[in-house]
RNA sequence: GGCCCCAUCGUCUAGCCCGGUCUAGGACACCUCCCUUUCACGGAGGUAACGAGGGUUCAAAUCCCUCUGGGGUCACCA
């Protein structure tokens, strides 16, 4: 580039420059994902910075609760806000700080103060209805409203502004030349001249514009290289005007294209709302089911598509209406039990690849080979089916210990009820029970919710399969047993056998062989149901020491009640 | 609407810069079959794309133009 920019040979240096969020939204996560491999691939620096210039957003210690995120990811930085990590080390700090940029007002001020002083930027003393009357003209010409110097005001301006208390921003005095975008992943671009107005560069609360303070903290962190979300692409002209009146160096840029819904719609938390609404709306709720949310809560809800229920009680509705919210943050998927290196695998596979038809891979692999020749343009749609596939195959290649280490500590954390009731011998019979039909973490307790039942009130479910396996409402030929007639025969012997996997499978298989033609199965399901409400579980013979056996036996005897019942 | 960007299977993408090796490759999904005590896993096959129209060329997914479609941006938000 010219000479402003830095040696070829100095390390680069990156950031991830959000505003306070207590989520990491997915596609923050990739862009800071790439951000810190390339620094991290060629020996530099990766940066967060706080982007909390706009006092109407909360920056309050919760504002910067997407660190856990990035930390959860294998995401470390350099330089930024300070977090203590679980395992003990602390991320963060640097020299360059503060990372907060309402910390940084005395910075930005003196810098607008040279630009003032040179020239290149004013005051201007518009209300927002001037403005909004400026706009319109524009408007009802057809053009787009841009902002030019519209002289100092006179005296008499000057002294009525001071009565009503009216306070100045400061805008820059853009050139009126073309300007050209400088982009390595969409290819540099040149923007005619006159498109770039006289922009804000401080608020007249004091604070910098977020054009402004990102020029600023990029110089002085020396920000060599700036990856950030396609929505910026064309502000980057106000950056380049900026830094050249400022004599400041030009990183390099590189806009990222978005990630989408399958349904091309963009992804925002709003998607669990709208889950949630449908749900309701389809199962004609009236009221919040008991222990989801307030009444107030749900009131004020549903009288706005504008206000968004509370996380926690969102997921306290999602599970009364049995729907699944889909997953938006990086802690949606760590809460469904997605592991992190697979997110980061399939987020990096969301507009890059490294080509060669390599899809799995990890972090260093990405840090060695990501550039920016390879990042797509197109905005990708995110295929949670295909991520889902992904995790399953990272789960399949663990070993039996490393499942059961990181499920027991996905349950610490989002399935405390399992550990409270199974033993440590239950839970390590259910983990090898569970590990090969694991797609997820979270579903060795997702779909054994029965364990967590008691024996007296465990539901049975009323519906084709179950009423199949019990063989309700068939018609046989005589003499032939029906899954009903399998339970109460084995009832007895059941109560004797040893609860052993060997001494269960070899009663059934002889069971079977004398009352069900030597099919397994024809046991096995009518078994299934009455310990477990469904036609689904694990393995039979794992489940049925997973309840144990007196469970099992009262079990058994409800679910011949309750069948008898039906009809 | 002005300005800017983009365009390969349903989806993520390889190939495009340096035209022939592309009757366009991989992965996920889907369909069929096999395995099977449920669910899932696994195994074997299969369907499926260069947005349209013009050029350039012996030859175009690859280069050029137009159209169409999609996206971004036009804030005292970032």
């Amino acid at each position: 580039m010219d000479s402003k920019s830095e040696p070829v040979n100095s390390p680069p240096v990156t950031r991830f420059a959000p505003s306070p969020s207590g989520h990491l939204h997915v596609g923050g996560a990739r862009t800071a994902l790439f951000c810190w491999a390339f620094a991290k691939g060629r020996g530099g620096k990766f940066v967060i910075r706080i982007e909390d210039t706009d006092q109407k957003r909360s920056s309050d210690a919760a504002s910067v609760g997407f660190l856990k995120d990035l930390e959860w990811l294998g995401i470390r930085w350099d330089e930024g806000p300070t977090y203590n990590a679980p395992d003990g080390s602390v991320v963060g700090g640097g020299e360059y700080g503060p990372y907060f940029q309402s910390e940084r007002l005395e910075i930005y001020n003196h810098h607008i103060a040279r630009l003032q002083a040179s020239g290149d930027a004013y005051e201007a003393w518009d209300s927002p209805e001037e403005l909004e009357a400026l706009r319109k003209a524009s408007l009802a010409r057809k053009e787009a409203f841009r902002y030019r110097y519209r002289g100092e005001p006179s005296d008499a301006d000057r002294a009525r502004f001071a009565a009503e208390g009216r306070l100045p921003v400061i805008r820059f005095r853009s050139k009126l030349a073309s300007v050209t975008i400088p982009d390595e992943v969409l290819g540099h671009t040149v923007l005619p001249e006159g498109e770039v107005d006289d922009f804000v560069i401080r608020k007249k609360d004091g604070f910098p514009t977020y054009h402004f303070a990102v020029v600023v903290d990029d110089e002085l962190m020396r920000v060599s290289h700036v990856f950030r979300a396609q929505e910026h692409f064309t502000n980057t002209a106000k950056h380049v005007l900026l830094q050249d009146a400022l004599g400041f160096r030009r990183p390099v840029y590189g806009h990222l294209s978005i990630i989408k819904n399958p349904d091309d719609s963009k992804m925002s938390k709003r998607d669990k709302d709208k889950v949630l609404r449908k749900a309701v709306r389809e199962q004609a709720l009236t009221a919040p089911p008991l222990g989801t949310v307030t009444d107030e809560e749900w009131a004020t809800w549903l009288a706005s598509d504008a206000v968004q229920l509370s996380l926690e009680g969102a997921i306290r509705l999602a599970e009364a209406l049995r729907v699944q919210l889909p997953e938006i943050n990086v802690d949606d998927f760590r809460r469904s039990g997605y592991l992190p290196e697979v997110i980061c695998n399939f987020l990096a596979l969301n507009g890059w690849s490294p080509g060669h038809d390599i899809e799995k891979f990890d972090n260093d692999f990405l840090k060695a080979r990501f550039g920016l020749d390879r990042v797509m343009k197109t905005p990708a749609k995110f295929d949670r089916v295909k991520l889902l596939a992904f995790n399953t195959d990272a789960m399949n290649a663990m070993s039996h210990e490393e499942f059961v280490t990181r499920c027991r500590a996905h349950a610490a954390i989002f399935r405390p009820e399992f550990l409270a009731r199974l033993t440590q011998a239950q839970f390590a019979l259910l983990m090898g029970a569970t590990k090969e039909r694991s797609k997820t973490l979270d579903e060795p307790f997702k779909s054994n919710a029965f364990l967590l039942e008691s024996d007296e009130s465990l539901p049975f479910t009323d519906d084709k399969s179950v009423r199949k396996a019990l063989g309700i409402g068939a018609a046989l030929e005589s003499g032939a047993r029906t899954g009903l007639d399998h339970l109460r025969a084995m009832r007895s012997t059941l109560a004797e056998c040893e609860w052993t996997h060997a001494a269960l499978e070899h009663l059934a298989n002889a069971y079977a062989n004398e009352h069900a033609g030597g099919k397994i199965g024809a046991v096995a399901q009518p078994l299934r149901v009455a310990v477990s409400g469904t036609t689904v579980s694990p393995p039979i013979w794992d489940t049925l020491l997973l309840v144990g056996k007196s469970g099992t036996l009262r079990r058994l005897d409800r679910c011949i009640d309750w069948a008898e019942g039906l009809r």
